[in-house]
DNA sequence: GTCTATAAGGAGATAGAC
DNA sequence: GTCTATCTCCTTATAGAC
């Protein structure tokens, strides 16, 4: 942590750290105070209210990884090329931050309108959506083409998500539950990602 | 709900929908008790503890669910067709109660331990564990005979798991989240099955 | 077995001193 | 800007009357 922050900023720093741990409900301003080394009414003098300030953490925060969607699709390559490349770069997203699927997938469980409000800001928002509009006009040509067989964009892109996103919550449990073996880990997410890369490319094809 | 219940049992009716509708941290004694329609003391009488009134709820609940996890592997049909009797299988018992998936995903993800044990509970069973080795075995007979490729069956079930799970747990959000159009959701679901069942049975094949 | 009352603690938020 | 003190509300759990 660097000391020399001023408080706002590190509010939202530790914010962030005990979201991503504990989740939304799990965390209470006072916990992020004394983390902080504030008392607790300064969180309020600086955000006015728990929601906000969680709204104020995350909007950044997933304003940058979506604006980061559309990369691996405008790479070279075919449309199988393009696929493994939307695979790796959801892994390398996940795994540089672990507590990030798992957050994700329990704050949209239990908040679903929180997280419609950030899908209507990524359509509303014109080059981030157009990227989408790409990816699904790929899909048809690649369909016309005949080289894959019939099938939705978003039923492909879900299929990819669900099992990128999967292997992150259940990574960190019924495997390396006990030890922190964190060369393990590395493994275990090195084979699952080929398996959803085979498991995708295989099952696309015609 | 049958008035002729008794309380105990009322009271276990009434935890399991407001743990599967808000889950555990979201449930409180007193709610459960209002809808009961006692007081939060008789809670207590019964079940001593908030925690133990959830083990009581969902232990038989599990123990039903994985009692019938090798149903659809022991039915007629070569190993394609097994694999889509389990998809079909996963998918009809998460359709029985639309909150179950999102319910078991938060309460893994919030309390990793709590499943642990039920995962221990499993594998301690004999005739469970031993319908689990059937499947490892059925895999690599497969891959032996060279009609699927190389894969372990814990991903294959993983991959499977994944896939169906996160289609309900998007189910209710993204589709059809203004209106309960329940035919909606159910033509939703049909295409999600379809488009899993595809992707898996193609995507192991050699 | 069922109740009321209450203990003991934690939450988010605000008022007001400095 | 930062603090202490406090308000209000809600939680789980228990004591004790009936």
């Amino acid at each position: 942590m660097d000391k020399n922050q001023n408080i706002e900023e590190r509010i939202l720093w530790v914010a962030e750290r005990l979201f991503l741990e504990k989740g939304f409900s799990g965390t209470s301003t006072t916990e992020i105070a004394k983390a902080v080394g504030c008392n607790q009414a300064l969180i309020h003098y600086y955000f006015r209210t728990k929601e906000k300030l969680f709204w104020d953490v995350f909007t950044p925060k997933m304003d940058h990884i979506l604006d980061y969607l559309d990369t691996p699709l405008q790479e070279a390559g075919d449309f199988f090329q393009k696929i493994h490349n939307v695979i790796d770069f959801y892994f390398s997203i996940l795994e540089l931050d672990s507590r990030l699927a798992p957050f994700i997938v329990n704050e949209l469980i239990m908040h679903p309108t929180r997280w419609s409000h950030f899908r209507d800001r990524f359509l509303r928002d014109e080059r981030r959506s157009s990227a989408y509009r790409k990816f699904e006009k790929a899909v048809e040509d690649e369909i016309d083409r005949g080289t894959i067989r019939e099938i939705q964009a978003i039923d492909l892109l879900m299929d990819i998500m669900s099992l990128t996103v999967s292997s992150f919550i259940v990574a960190p449990r019924g495997y390396a539950l006990n030890e922190c073996d964190s060369d393990e880990r590395t493994k275990y997410l090195q084979r699952r990602k080929s398996d959803v890369i085979g498991l995708v490319l295989n099952g696309i094809k015609k």
